[in-house]
RNA sequence: GCUCCCGUAGUGUAGUCCGGCCAAUCAUGAAGCCCUCUCGAGGCUUCGACUCGGGUUCAAAUCCCGACGGGAGCACCA
């Protein structure tokens, strides 16, 4: 039978079965598996070893959507193990980073605040038997996992695998003589999977928080589970690259009866033309390369918010991409829509003339002209210009030379000229003129400031612009025909960074 | 090499769990048109995708198998 009679029979039969409920096309996140209002606690969980750049905003700004879909708890969980990638401005930063993306924390937790809390757990593993304290060669150790074989301290009893414990935390080992181990399962065929590094030994780089108190560090997996229980987290957000973290932690939370998180993964984001390293980033900083964690160039909030992009507009971006496990190339198409929508309503909109040539008007003694400072918002009133003879503008190179070629060009809210002989003659202020195709160009007065518009590709795009109000100092504004860009400062030069 | 994950237009996304109203959604982009005033603003129109091959079924983007493609992990980093 074919569809279409199968539609026709049933509708003999029961006519309400082929009615089916529209879907709504879904609007925001999925809902989160097995949530409980009220009762979701998640966490974000940066290494300190920068400021947040666009990769981090993803994860926070998930987490923090989440939390309050939820009314659930976010902790901002500082990851601090590693002393040799920790910059000590990151532990302001971050939570600087935090605020100005509307993330909303209810938690801060330093994991340096609770080694003794991680060597608990590690002494209650060890009496169960599921850790060894190793003391081969790096070489040898990895040789051996790689062949499902176990090195010659797996079996060791549990007693002298707690003393080896405690004379690693007494400092009786160097570093890189000897790690604390926790077994997972050497035949497991996923290599990713079998035994991990709990514990190593440092000593060659103090702390910034804690100097040389501590000589025993915990490693990430087993820091992250250890505080992922004792945290009560109900919901995890991880990228994919911890799919086999996720599986390692997990021995800890079956050795010890924890209850587990609820884990998603989401795939890698690869962000195009966007300098985001913060080791690459901090290098160029220290050289000079770089004004600093905020130069335009970078991929960095605070990079970002000087550009005047709106957090709403990242959060948009990153809520309408979701949480799926496929990869995703990030969109900087996408994410200028999100923030034009915003800004476009609020911006101002002025007169900025890059690469400006003169252009004396002849065939008129005064010229004045009255433009809206917003084209949807006449109340905001007009930008007035009023110039006698001999009347110079500047306007764009390039729009100077289209004209020429055509004859004639709309100077926008001023008046119409033509070129005769190389000479712009006025020609009278009529607005039908636009029905004979005529185009429009913007310009700016002769006395106005100069400005220098620094765009994201380091590029400096130097002009004039029209008086601006000092009120729209840390704003952003439209320049007409050229972009959004937020104000710096308005005089005596204009200096503005590109939006978009 | 081993293990795991993922494949819807240029990009992102909805639909996939529970096969049918999906000749596949929305946004972005591109192209074109409109606008008494931004051809870098706004409005409208058009373009463009279920990776491939088998199988199951009356019916497959959706279920199964295989191939191919992409990504990640196999650290005394996080």
């Amino acid at each position: 039978m074919t569809p279409e009679a199968q539609h026709i029979e049933l509708e003999g039969i029961d006519s309400s079965l082929l009615v089916r409920e529209k879907s709504e096309r879904r609007v925001g996140l999925p809902p989160l598996p097995n949530a409980v209002q009220g009762n979701v606690v998640m966490r974000f969980a940066p290494g300190p070893s920068g400021p947040l750049h666009l990769g981090h905003t993803r994860v926070a700004i998930l987490n923090d959507d989440y939390c309050r879909t939820y009314d659930g708890k976010f902790i901002n969980r500082i990851e601090d193990t590693n002393p040799d990638k920790i910059d000590p401005d990151a532990y302001d930063m971050i939570p600087e980073d935090l605020e100005w993306l509307g993330v909303k924390v209810h938690q801060t937790v330093v994991q340096s605040d609770r080694f003794e809390l991680y060597y608990d757990v590690a002494r209650r593993i060890i009496e169960l038997g599921k850790a060894y304290i190793c003391t081969c060669s790096v070489e040898e150790w990895r040789g051996l996992k790689e062949k499902c074989l176990p090195c010659p301290h797996h079996e060791e009893d549990v007693a002298t695998t707690m003393e080896k414990f405690e004379k690693m935390l007494a400092g009786h080992y160097e570093e890189g003589k000897a790690i604390l181990v926790v077994k997972t399962d050497l035949k497991h065929p996923n290599p990713a999977i079998r035994d991990f590094v709990g514990f190593r030994i440092v000593t060659s780089t103090p702390h910034p928080l804690k100097g040389s108190k501590y000589c025993v560090y915990p490693m990430m997996n087993f820091s992250v589970a250890t505080d992922d229980h004792l945290l009560g987290l109900t919901h995890v957000l991880r990228g994919k690259d911890h799919l086999n973290n996720t599986l390692r932690q997990a021995y800890m939370f079956n050795y010890l009866g924890w209850e587990k998180p609820h884990y998603t993964h989401y795939g890698l984001v690869s962000v195009p033309d966007a300098i985001l390293k913060t080791s690459t980033v901090g290098i160029g900083i220290r050289s000079g390369e770089y004004s600093g964690w905020d130069d335009v160039r970078l991929g960095t909030v605070r990079a970002l918010a000087k550009r005047g992009f709106q957090a709403e507009a990242i959060r948009a971006y990153w809520v309408d991409c979701g949480i799926k496990e496929t990869d995703v190339e990030f969109s900087w198409d996408n994410i200028y829509a999100y923030n034009k929508a915003i800004v476009d309503k609020v911006a101002n909109r002025y007169f900025f003339v890059w690469d400006p040539v003169p252009l004396q008007i002849c065939g008129a003694q005064e010229l004045s002209a009255k433009v809206p400072v917003h084209p949807d918002h006449p109340e905001l009133g007009m930008r007035e210009f009023h110039m006698t003879s001999p009347i110079i503008i500047n306007v764009v190179e390039k729009d100077l030379q289209n004209a020429m070629e055509a004859g004639r060009v709309r100077l926008k809210d001023l008046g119409n000229v033509e070129f005769r002989s190389g000479k712009a003659t006025y020609l009278g202020n009529d607005l039908s003129i636009l029905k004979e195709g005529v185009r429009i160009i913007h310009w700016v007065p002769d006395n106005c400031y100069p400005a220098s518009v620094h765009m994201p590709t380091g590029e400096v795009k130097d002009g004039f612009v029209e008086v601006l109000p000092k009120t729209e100092e840390g704003k952003v504004v439209q320049f007409e025909r050229f972009g959004f860009v937020k104000v710096e400062k308005v005089a005596p030069k204009l200096v503005a960074y590109f939006t978009h």
